[in-house]
DNA sequence: CATGAATGAGGATTCATTCAT
DNA sequence: TATGAATGAATCCTCATTCAT
């Protein structure tokens, strides 16, 4: 009982370190990550940081993976019944990268990092990596039942999901680096380009059944 | 005459320390960047290169600025002659790509500056900006071209260019962060991503209204 | 009866602590010690082993003694019998070394601490110490037996033994520090040393007075 | 001139800090150096120190080396004229001793030194070593002219060098261990040890040339 | 007895920048 | 222009020890 008690308030101020160094990404860059000014906001003394993370290495990797699990459960929130795939997908899309514009720091650091923890979890043209954890699985996965009910033409969805993936990511970083705020245009300009790519990828009449 | 002397020499002292600083750059990252380092890999002593520059930001701005002339160099290249305009803009990415993924740190250093000065130049969202310099505006004109000459169906033109380039761009960045250097590889996705789109805006015949 | 139970099991873990922190000693030197890795390899918290050891100069006393135990014990193994008194100091002197280099950097703390504690044990030049715990003294007498049974000449067997020990003192650790190791080499070193020294001391018979 | 000036004013500051480690040394022992410390009793900054030396170890290794020239300044005397070998030889380790005796912690550091460099100038037990610099080369060279001019019997001179050398060494090390500092008992030790030796090595009329 | 969080000081090192020469 | 010593603050990290539980 106690012991659970103890595990418990650890993960408290664990989840509290990592919270004031997701702050301080925000507002100084990654590259702003100090165990002081961590430890400082937090709270703590320095040296007591190291009894939570091993270094500095491991408190950044932590944070980064916990970023990446807000992201995606941002985004796969439930959507309304009754969408084509075309349109879950967008709506995907629009969720993260809504998601990732409100923390946008994190999201690039996330995106940059080349950790090989971190890559296992965000790499995308990369298939030697596990699968479930991964947000373009599900990319893949929606295209290929658009290709299976026969509202895209045959494709290779796992490549038809990095174009379309790395497209939005690149759309998404520039929304970022250029500080893009209007939700409305954000909306707009994900729409027209997926829109854009599912112009070749609809499957027509004139290419039907006939 | 000897100031002009003087001048000349200032700027190769200049471009040394800039060089210098980019090949610091390539191997150990943006962040490895210091005056120390780039002094004694210049030959300079620490306090000579603020002679040449205010600080270290303003090296900093000023190497980005010359990456990414480097860059626009390569891609700027001349073509073979009668390529179709689709042809010309595969091929320009291409070199763009490959040209970016030779000085990979350096390139996302470049498209990740928040800096004014340098947004001026690598902004791609915003039209408040100057002129001629801008890549963009070269894809803008070459696709405002197809269009006129009935290649390309109609469309806003800035924004297919926006479409377009952010979907490069992101695709660029994650052959750089999973570090994917095969060339075949790379100019197949390329030409993929972008046969993606043009699929969508080639005019076919039955939209040509004749 | 619980009781003595209890103080066994101290003992035990007393023993664990000092045992893991030997095995430090002879990884990283005696400067890596530290509480952190002394509890982390016993497999004890940090705090717990200030309910052994005071502080960590106590545990390094402790541990100091145990070590001289160990070499004194390899030391005063049985030798065969029917040796002459030279031929016993010899073999103990190259048992008393080949200890000492089985845990070389344990064997040099233990010489080089200035705690008066440990120096009631290791002290050579000063007769202000206790009785027989000490190395030295075993040596004495047998000098005292050989000039007592004629094999070596009347001298101060005190002094002689000082001398004898502080040389092969010498000698044991130039071989740590050079890190020689050839087993065959570091006898015959020790040999020729005591040799030259016996040369000096036996008894011809041209002194023998008959 | 200036850069002489220069120089000159640079060497002053090494041996300044040079000199204030080497005090820490003899208050604190070879473990209590820190560039804090030593900063603070030279009057510099922390980060200046770095200016003089590269890091911790080639501070400490430049120390060493001083050390043992100094060491070595003290030995190498001029000496009365007519003394035979071992005499000599036994001067000249009395002043060794003596000069390790006014700097002992510094002298164990020295002798302690497992560092390559150091090592070059401090091993006895191995002649793989650039010759001139090291102490015990002279002592083999007594050694052979001894055996030359008939005052020794004929030996290997390196072994005898060797064993000689060593415990000696040994001695000094237990005399500054236990803090020995009658100058009187400490030059009857030295005398007695390598009385002992020589009775082994002296050429008596018996064995002369029968 | 045992835990492990917390402290506070100290460790080496690096850095951008200034300034007298 | 050029030098390089000097500064002062910041970096990460380790440590012995204490103490509430």
């Amino acid at each position: 009982m106690r012991k659970k008690m103890d595990e418990e308030q650890r993960e408290i101020n664990k989840n509290n370190i990592l919270n004031c160094t997701k702050s301080i990404v925000e507002s100084e860059g990654f590259e702003g990550i100090s165990i002081r000014k961590v430890a400082k906001l937090a709270g703590y003394t320095e040296g007591n940081v190291y009894n939570y993370f091993d270094n500095k290495d491991t408190l950044i990797t932590e944070l980064i993976q916990l970023g990446y699990q807000q992201i995606l459960k941002a985004t796969m929130v439930d959507l309304d019944e009754g969408l084509s795939i075309e349109e879950q997908i967008i709506q995907r899309f629009i969720k993260y990268t809504k998601a990732a514009l409100e923390m946008p720091e994190y999201y690039k650091a996330i995106m940059f990092s080349e950790d090989p923890k971190i890559l296992e979890i965000t790499s995308v043209l990369n298939n030697k990596t596990k699968d479930g954890k991964k947000g373009i699985q599900k990319l893949e996965r929606l295209i290929r039942k658009g290709m299976e009910t026969g509202e895209f033409i045959e494709e290779d969805h796992t490549l038809i999901a990095r174009i379309i993936w790395t497209a939005n990511f690149g759309l998404t970083l520039r929304l970022i680096i250029e500080n893009q705020s209007n939700e409305k245009e954000i909306e707009t300009l994900i729409e027209d380009q997926l829109g854009l790519f599912f112009k070749g990828l609809r499957k027509r009449r004139s290419e039907n059944g006939n």
